[in-house]
DNA sequence: GTATTTGTTGACCAATTGGTTGTTAATTGC
DNA sequence: GCAATTAACAACCAATTGGTCAACAAATAC
């Protein structure tokens, strides 16, 4: 009943999200989301709303996407195969020229340019990831590992990812980790 | 021969490197640097230059203050007691309020807003960092564990603890981790 | 005291920021 | 065909961004 949107908003969100994603909040413009999307502006607003907003809806298409993509991968591996491909993907990623990290991890990095509601997104996040962690070290029968130190570990693979690290080097670090467990 | 400045430049650096590594490159402004120095813009572009530079040489003072005194603390300390230090200086940052994380780990977050001599300040401390962390681990005699391995754990420590996890969790894992060396 | 040098200051700059609005253009129900 | 609804778009908005400049002020050398 009334005139059709011209654009896929569930296109334009990706684009949004995989701008958020490689520059973070504050470093990402309006004209930048304008520019990956190929939508103006104001029809962006129209469709989204303000920039928090977008940022929010962003990380909420991550956490749907790229998150429940990794529990899924490691409920299925289950136990030390879980893990292993857990501390692998960084080092794929970076040896496909991925250099983004995680946009879960890079949340946390900028939690104090965040408004409340995407802090919950991002720490919902983490509750599931901690989860998927928790129930892979109780397949092997794991007591003396905390999850967090886990999820640690991911996380600061993820973001030395986001700096100059070799992947040789990220390779070692994964290769190390998943040793010792 | 000319008339002196009123402010002291080091103590004003202090300020601005505390901007930075609080809330990153993109999201502090020029104003906000000016209200953490009590000193005009103007003054700071002539004591030190743009913003670029003003971050990079915010980023050499962490280096030089903070980045030194780890490296020497865990010199001093040796072996698993080092280790111990490094898993648990994040802790007791967090129980003192102190949410800003590691600037050097922060810097890796947003290492592509950086221009190129910040980013080989970032590396360099990594390697200070590396390099004392290998050494405590040759101190133990401990070779199945990368130094990589260990860095990544504080990174990811660092960063979390910028977020929203508790005092306890942070703690836990760093238990989990010295406890697991 | 004057020249020189350099810090301080506030005004100023163009560009960009996130965000809005009024007009026009599609679409459907009637 | 017309009313209702909503999208598209350009123009516009105030505020802020990083950055500069010219006038003035303080110190020393001579």
């Amino acid at each position: 009943m009334a005139r059709p949107r011209e654009f896929d908003a569930d296109e334009a969100l990706i684009q949004i999200r995989d701008a958020f994603w490689a520059s973070g909040y504050d470093a990402t413009s309006l004209s930048d989301l304008v520019q990956a999307t190929g939508v103006k502006k104001a029809s962006l607003y129209g469709a989204f709303g303000g920039k928090q907003i977008m940022y929010r809806k962003a990380l909420v298409d991550y956490e749907r996407v790229h998150v429940q993509a990794c529990v899924n991968m490691m409920g299925e591996l289950r136990g030390r195969a879980a893990l292993k491909a857990l501390f692998f993907a960084p080092v794929t990623a970076v040896a496909n020229g991925d250099r983004r990290g995680c946009f879960l991890c890079n949340s946390s990095g900028e939690y104090a340019s965040l408004d409340e509601a995407s802090r919950e997104v991002s720490d919902r996040g983490h509750a599931a990831m901690l989860d998927a962690i928790g129930k892979a070290l109780a397949e092997i029968d794991h007591k003396t590992i905390e999850p967090g130190e886990v999820l640690a570990l991911y996380v600061g693979l993820r973001v030395l990812a986001r700096s100059s690290m070799s992947e040789d080097m990220l390779r070692g670090i994964a290769q190390s980790a998943i040793g010792r467990i």
